[in-house]
DNA sequence: ACTATTATCGCCAACGTTGGCGTAACCGTT
DNA sequence: AACGGTTACGCCAACGTTGGCGATAATAGT
């Protein structure tokens, strides 16, 4: 049914061949039949087969994107970055949700690799990484954001979390807080990690106590967020400030201190991390770290597009700067 | 380098005709050989091809979402009702965004129809929609979200927004308001459209009159909301009550009153609509109209799933409800 | 014992491209 | 006139599957 190539050598009057160099701009073509070929698919409106084409090329012009849940507001934003790039170069995106999920991340990979995708961006659960490594060793490029394994053929783009960590609670130490609780996110992570290492690093280096008990984990959600911090501050009442793993875990906390009665940020101090577009608009408004996620997603996709017109180089991870948005909150 | 029918056929010593028979759990088999040839396939780990197998079968297992904007909240959690479906019934999603412009819109469908989609789920921007009709005429099924035209081959699910605005503004109207603005959206839009007509119901219903001058249009982004109502509230004072079209041009709406020295509700409510999760964390929380987005996700793939089960049938459109949820902002 | 039937499997073509190689025709050179 | 070189194109195989049909052996029917 649909128009093919030997339609349109047929009417042509030439070989598919010759068709077929037309539509890829190479070899030698007289500029006549060029005209013709090109005259013929117009008027049949042929259009080459991606599928076929790949199937000898091994290239779909396809990439995966792998990410937690495009439906917490951290990931849209980078997911427009590597889609508008994707699409700037004529790729399609694939997009997934591996919901944190180890096993979950490894069904996807396999999946992507049996749609022949050239490569993926995938922001990776916490795990060992082998699904990563097999992925690249046997598939194809792989760009993996925030994840500090390293293998052969897998590219990294790091935020400098546990920069902005510091960042964050040095500001609240500075201002005078010496009791600062945190909200941290689900358990196995390695961003937790790298911020949980962060608020240690500025802990340490004002000559603070580390309090393990200070430290809430759980999934990253406003809810929770709210949960913990009535939890944490009717404990714990010498708390004066509170740093969340993300905004919506921050954003839970001022709930949970409206509730409670205590002024943001007289009584208590939130600080948050990501600086989604929500933190600037709940009351009083979120201080927080700030991550450009638009260029997080540019990086990632350009780092891939790189890898694939280069199979052979290896390259050096790109880091991410962060920037502290100083607002009501803190 | 992948490993292929051909060399499990040959390892097993059978035809490949047969390995391709387990595989699809088709046509007749011996256990034993069946046996024989899983082993093999599970020790040489081999994977079947999908861009070969979709050459033939004409299947990709691949569907495509076209969205407005992945980065405005609206839609993540649609994608992720669409995803979950899809991917429960082996299928991977391409999201692209086509920001309502309509020659993006119709470039998208262009490239997902070159990369064979079995299906394709819309969110249209406005337009004649011959795009869509092309697509689903010489292509596949496609589901359109909130479209209003009716072509064949295309399925719709609907939101009931004329009847959300409508109830939206007759709250307004019963709490006391007789000056009620709005916030449009960009200006050409279906949806747009919907949601000025419910307006329209509600005030005609009550008698009051349609004033053309009280309905700004403009991006549907919070600054935009923000603009509109400083610019609404200082021309007309009068008006005492904000109808957004979305939640976002509603916080706008809030961010302005505050600037303004005006109390939400007392001086001036506001509605908004769609309930993306920030109307509840705003202060005042936002009064808004529901729609279930998950489930709207939900309804449009499982209906592009029957489309593709059963390629002759002709289905109705699906129509979903919207509920008033009664916050803090009227 | 001989045919009809079934279960099991192999062979070949096709899907729509591209890669590699071959080959006329034409050019200018000696 | 013979020759090497270029230009412009065609032919064939291959990519990794599946569909259709045919073949063989085993089983059943008479």
């Amino acid at each position: 049914m649909p128009v093919t190539m030997r339609d349109v050598a047929r009417k042509t009057g030439v070989s598919i061949r010759t068709v077929s160099r037309v539509v890829n701009n190479q070899g030698e073509i007289s500029d006549e039949t060029r005209q013709r070929v090109l005259a013929t698919i117009e008027e049949l409106g042929y259009r080459p087969s991606k599928v076929a084409r790949a199937l000898v090329t091994r290239r779909t012009e396809t990439v995966g994107f792998v990410l937690g849940d495009i439906a917490n507001p951290f990931f849209p934003e980078i997911a427009r970055g590597v889609m508008d790039t994707a699409e700037a170069r004529g790729y399609n995106v694939f997009v997934c949700n591996s919901d944190g999920n180890v096993e979950q991340e490894a069904r996807i990979l396999q999946s992507l690799a049996d749609h022949a995708v050239d490569g993926v961006i995938i922001y990776p659960g916490f795990g060992g990484g082998d699904d990563l490594r097999a992925f690249a060793e046997h598939h194809g490029p792989l760009v993996a954001i925030n994840c500090f394994f390293q293998y052969p053929g897998v590219s990294r783009v790091m935020i400098d979390t546990r920069r902005g960590a510091k960042l964050a609670v040095n500001y609240l130490i500075d201002k005078g807080h010496t009791a600062v609780g945190m909200l941290a996110g689900q358990a196995p992570s390695l961003n937790l990690m790298r911020r949980v290492r962060g608020y240690r690093d500025a802990l340490r280096a004002h000559g603070l106590p580390f309090v393990r008990e200070w430290v809430l984990s759980g999934p990253p959600v406003v809810e929770r967020g709210a949960e913990s911090t009535r939890q944490l501050l009717t404990q714990y009442p010498q708390i004066t400030a509170i740093f969340a793993y993300n905004d919506l875990l921050a954003a839970g906390a001022i709930q949970a201190c409206k509730e409670l009665g205590l002024r943001v940020p007289d009584d208590c101090a939130v600080v948050g991390f990501d600086d989604i577009e929500l933190a600037s608009l709940i009351t009083p408004s979120l201080t927080t770290v700030r991550v450009d996620k638009y260029d997080l997603g540019w990086q990632a996709m350009t780092r891939l597009l790189e890898m694939l017109d280069n199979p052979e180089a290896s390259f050096p991870p790109i880091y991410l700067d962060v920037e502290l948005v100083i607002r009501e909150s803190a």
